[in-house]
DNA sequence: TGCATTCCTTATCTTTTGTTATCGTTTTGG
DNA sequence: CCAAAACGATAACAAAAGATAAGGAATGCA
């Protein structure tokens, strides 16, 4: 479905959106590239286990949760065009905490973490792509966490509608919603029904 | 209390932990430190205002806190030897969400953002130091966001009371630590009085 | 020292969420 | 095509947190 040159390009594409890369540094990221295709309830992280690759997702719909006794609390989602992987744990060199699983079919673009560090150590607009990923991904973390913070479910749900991911509704089923939330499916259901007056 | 130039190594030394610095690389940051001194409830930053610098704590103790309908909700405490600052206002170039007030009288050394980020965008050192401070703060807002997503609030209490940031208790008032942990200062109480069996 | 303020606890009441269970509906897999 | 599983809504009850108020201890300031 995807050749690798064109999921190469993607992926470039994608990066070029934080630094462009000059085409020799590029390059060398090129031959580590392999497509990666998971089934439904496949993953690409697990946790407890370190994380050694990054992808990007080509098509297709992917989870991340952390387990906590027994059940599962979804922190994100990555759909397509998304760089994915349990970064913190590539970067600390530690367990995951989290898997990431498919929701649906995925095909991803991946390449191993060890190569990219590699790459950030050597080349300069590397190293510059890994600042300005670092501090893409922290900006989302901050937002989220504040969000979990300061608003209340109800109003978290509805920032959710309001937000750029409002088509979460529709791709995903509702009791991930509410674990990414923090919340219960119960406890989202009755919050649907409040704000739906009438 | 403190002289520049001791001010200027502590903060050398805390960079280094990170990545060590040619003397070159450092020296092009030596101009622009300053000294700053900040009264109980003066800030460091502010919100609504975009951030410009960052600083190192060398004594003292800050606080950072969103304000929301009127309340504040804290979000992080600054300690000695801790850098601070809005960073992600800095990053992102937007008004600061939050604000940073001292606890106590405080004394930072710092140094205005933009000449750090021409640092990181000129020397390898320093792009180095920009990704792995980035890195280190994303897995810090991970763990933290985590917390809140997985953990009820007596756990986040108890988790707080076995971490290490334990002595938080003794140093900040106990209503600032119920702010960051997301309950009301009467739940804390509550909460300390249920785990305090007997 | 005295007075006001801040801080923490406790009590009461209300609201919200979690828990468990039930019931249609939809989806999935053999 | 049918049985099983997954999904979402809803109800009833329990548990926890928020809101508000009051009281006492500690703190700061004059």
């Amino acid at each position: 479905m995807y050749t690798l040159v064109q999921a190469a390009t993607q992926l470039r594409q994608q990066i070029d959106q934080f630094t462009p890369l000059s085409d020799d540094e590029w390059a060398r990221l090129v031959p580590h590239l392999t497509i990666v295709t998971l089934q439904k309830q496949q993953t690409f992280a697990r946790q407890g286990i370190t994380a050694d690759r990054i992808g990007l997702v080509l098509d297709g719909a992917l989870r991340q949760f952390y387990t906590k006794d027994g059940d599962e609390r979804t922190t994100y989602f990555f759909f397509e065009h998304q760089l994915t992987g349990a970064y913190m744990s590539c970067v600390t060199g530690r367990p995951s905490p989290v898997t990431i699983e498919a929701l649906t079919p995925t095909t991803c673009v991946s390449f191993p973490y060890a190569v990219f560090h590699d790459l950030l150590e050597t080349y300069p607009g590397w190293q510059r792509f890994g600042r300005l990923l670092a501090e893409y991904l922290m900006v989302a973390l901050e937002e989220r966490m504040a969000s979990l913070l300061l608003l209340s479910p109800e109003e978290r749900y509805l920032s959710l509608l309001e937000g750029p991911y409002k088509d979460l509704l529709q791709r995903v089923p509702q009791h991930y919603i509410a674990s990414y939330l923090g919340i219960t499916p119960v406890s989202m259901s009755r919050i649907r029904n409040r704000i739906r007056p009438r």
